[in-house]
DNA sequence: CGGTTTATTGAAGCCTCTCAATATGAGTGG
DNA sequence: CCACTCATATTGAGAGGCTTCAATAAACCG
């Protein structure tokens, strides 16, 4: 409900990568049993207030209200997009397009739960975060950051940023909408119950 | 089928990422509408042959036979943790690790279909096509390939992998076997049937 | 047997990392 | 309100991994 938090992992050598971010209104674990197993731990980024849906309540109220079940569909591939996409950025961008890619990401998701205000939100994480999230080190954060106040497309102060050119930002991150055409998405009939 | 193929996306400066593969058994769309809706294309990596369900039976099937419809979750989530590992790999994984770790990967899942004899297996991909995979150039592969090979652990001729040390090679790579515990999973029962 | 794709090699340069030090800010207790 | 502490941010310098460009060798195909 509040905060921020995300699914990560951490090598042996000591290095995290974050592999998912969750924002206010986002389903941790959209069909129960997903991140359980992969043995993915879920973390805090910063303080959280969470709603906890027993696994039978949320099965039943998605049999009982097909749009709700609907819903859940369309978050699990809406993740799934946001994952591979993440992808795409930690293989084939850059420092800066990946950090310009990431608060294009942003602005959107955080759109849908109006938390953007005057192309303004607040991102309560910190740049060693940021790097884990990008495949970088932090201090290479922190200077692609510079870059980007630099050249005026964005300001980053008090955890607050403030997006001042959009397009020239989603030109830099090389973005494309691809998800915004979710609208009339009718996703396969689930299938029955798994009793196997 | 047979053959490899591959989700993938290519950005506007050219570059191409390779999201997923698919190998011989894998299923591309396991509940029908996640692909077709992200935009991905799915493209193949060598002739391919595969086999068309009608959404319809296959829904039916998974309805009237739980154990196939256990299967078809449990697809999903292998599926998605090696998306999950492979953002790690990109993300916080060196050239070398990743070079390593792909070869974990595809002697595990091809293990799984029995098409691994004697830790040897064909990758009828061409080097250009891991260097998409792994985030690299493709001059980048092959001097890779070649440490790699010349370190004793794997031999690779004719499209033949041959992994001569398996454990020096997860050691490399930082294998962590994670999803080898997908033996007693047992999902939420899916949703009825989304109309909405 | 040519023609095309793929693999290999070399050299130069940049992007990003690591190490290390300093500055800034937030929180705490006096 | 200030001193202290700790986390975070910033900066510098050097090194290294990986890329790009470009050329050659090898393998594949009809």
């Amino acid at each position: 409900l509040d905060g921020w938090a995300c699914r990560y992992r951490v090598l042996e050598n000591g290095k995290r990568q974050i592999i998912s971010l969750f924002l206010p209104g986002d389903i941790c674990e959209p069909f129960g049993a997903l991140p359980r197993v992969t043995g993915y731990p879920i973390g805090a980024l910063t303080p959280l207030r969470v709603a906890w849906l027993p696994l039978e309540d949320l099965s039943r109220a998605a049999r009982d209200y097909p749009s709700l079940n609907k819903a859940l569909w369309w978050d699990l591939l809406l993740t799934e997009t946001l994952v591979h996409e993440g992808m795409v950025s930690l293989g084939r961008r850059s420092a800066m397009e990946r950090m310009a890619y990431l608060f294009c990401e942003l602005h959107f998701r955080l759109s849908l739960v109006d938390l953007v205000r005057d192309d303004v939100f607040d991102m309560p994480v910190t740049q060693a975060d940021i790097a884990d999230l990008l495949g970088l080190s932090s201090v290479h954060v922190n200077r692609s950051l510079q870059e980007l106040r630099g050249s005026g497309i964005i300001s980053l102060r008090w955890q607050h940023l403030e997006i001042h050119r959009v397009s020239a930002l989603c030109d830099l991150a090389l973005w494309d909408p691809i998800y915004l055409d979710f609208g009339d998405v009718v996703p396969m009939a689930a299938p029955g119950a798994a009793t196997g």
